[in-house]
DNA sequence: AACACCCACAACCGCAGCAGA
DNA sequence: CTCTGCTGCGGTTGTGGGTGT
């Protein structure tokens, strides 16, 4: 052990979210917007910490996230992007705006780092190297040339992967083909979540100290059906609100400033640089 | 059928950075 | 300038489902 819990405090409930609980948190953004987290708690009467509200809302609950199902595109940009920047994770995840840096670091942990483990010897060495391009030091006399080289490999992997896009996506991705396991929207997943736990209820929640569990099949039926109702509406308005906002506000300063670049550089930079051991992985 | 093991993913934790007092 | 509190990030852990024996 050794590891202090965040949250102190007595009756604070940790483990897996209820669909109840959701609805709380989502009616109070409804209400008063993502942000005041310190008052989530407070305001809404869940027993959870504040960090764990947000993480709930950001990694779950958020309109507009796409779960599970990672398309090739999306895998091999991961893979450029961490090369280039290393395991920052929200800085990759905002080249992906649909996915949240956790499910996108889950997503490496689990897949994209095992797919480069059995990949051939030379693409993990360029890999490696990449990475290293930008943690390592490196001494002064070669730090411009680094930064030069690491501006190209950037250019290249972001050419690479926005190439793939389908040419209308104002944010240089294209919308994957649907698929039943990825969720478009937090109206699908929470309905999914309600879904499945109509069908299955949990029989014990050894983490929560509260309800859901207590209620007989039909009442809890009924319950989550209008739980399913309720949120539903919820976040049908909190999304279309969401989606007034531009996609290009997902635009990084970098891509945008790479962009720049290349224009005013020809595109013979993408092309030179040999990034194109992901291809290979896929 | 029961058990053990593995895997994927949700959630937690500590730390760093930032803003406001 | 310093202190304090809040938020965001990245690493890590825990849990539940799936698969193999």
């Amino acid at each position: 052990m050794g590891r202090s819990p965040c949250c102190d405090k007595v009756g604070v409930k940790k483990g897996p979210w209820t669909p109840e609980e959701d609805l709380m948190l989502v009616s109070y953004i409804q209400q008063h917007g993502p942000g005041n987290w310190k008052a989530a708690p407070t305001q809404t009467g869940l027993m959870r910490c504040s960090k764990s509200c947000r993480l709930r809302w950001t990694n779950y609950l958020r309109p507009g996230i796409k779960r599970g199902n990672f398309t090739e595109q999306e895998e091999k940009l991961i893979v450029h992007l961490q090369a280039l920047l290393g395991n920052r994770w929200a800085a990759i995840a905002s080249y992906l705006p649909k996915r949240t840096d956790n499910d996108i670091k889950n997503h490496w942990n689990t897949h994209l780092k095992k797919k480069l483990r059995t990949a051939p010897d030379h693409l993990e060495a360029n890999l490696n190297k990449d990475a290293f391009s930008i943690h390592q030091p490196v001494s002064k006399g070669q730090w411009e040339k680094k930064l030069q080289t690491d501006i190209n490999v950037a250019k290249q992997a972001l050419g690479e992967a926005l190439s793939l896009k389908e040419p209308t996506s104002p944010s240089g991705f294209s919308s994957p083909v649907p698929s039943t396991t990825s969720y478009a929207s937090s109206t699908e997943n929470i309905s999914r979540l309600l879904g499945e736990w109509m069908k299955n209820p949990p029989k014990k929640r050894t983490l929560g100290t509260e309800p859901a569990t207590v209620a007989d099949s039909n009442d809890h039926n009924n319950k989550t059906t209008v739980l399913a109702e309720k949120l539903n509406s919820l976040l049908s308005d909190i999304e279309s609100s969401a989606s007034m906002v531009s996609e290009s506000e997902h635009l990084p300063l970098l891509e945008t400033w790479l962009f720049d670049e290349s224009l005013g550089q020809g595109n013979a930079a993408l092309v030179e640089m040999p990034l194109d051991y992901t291809a290979e992985l896929f």
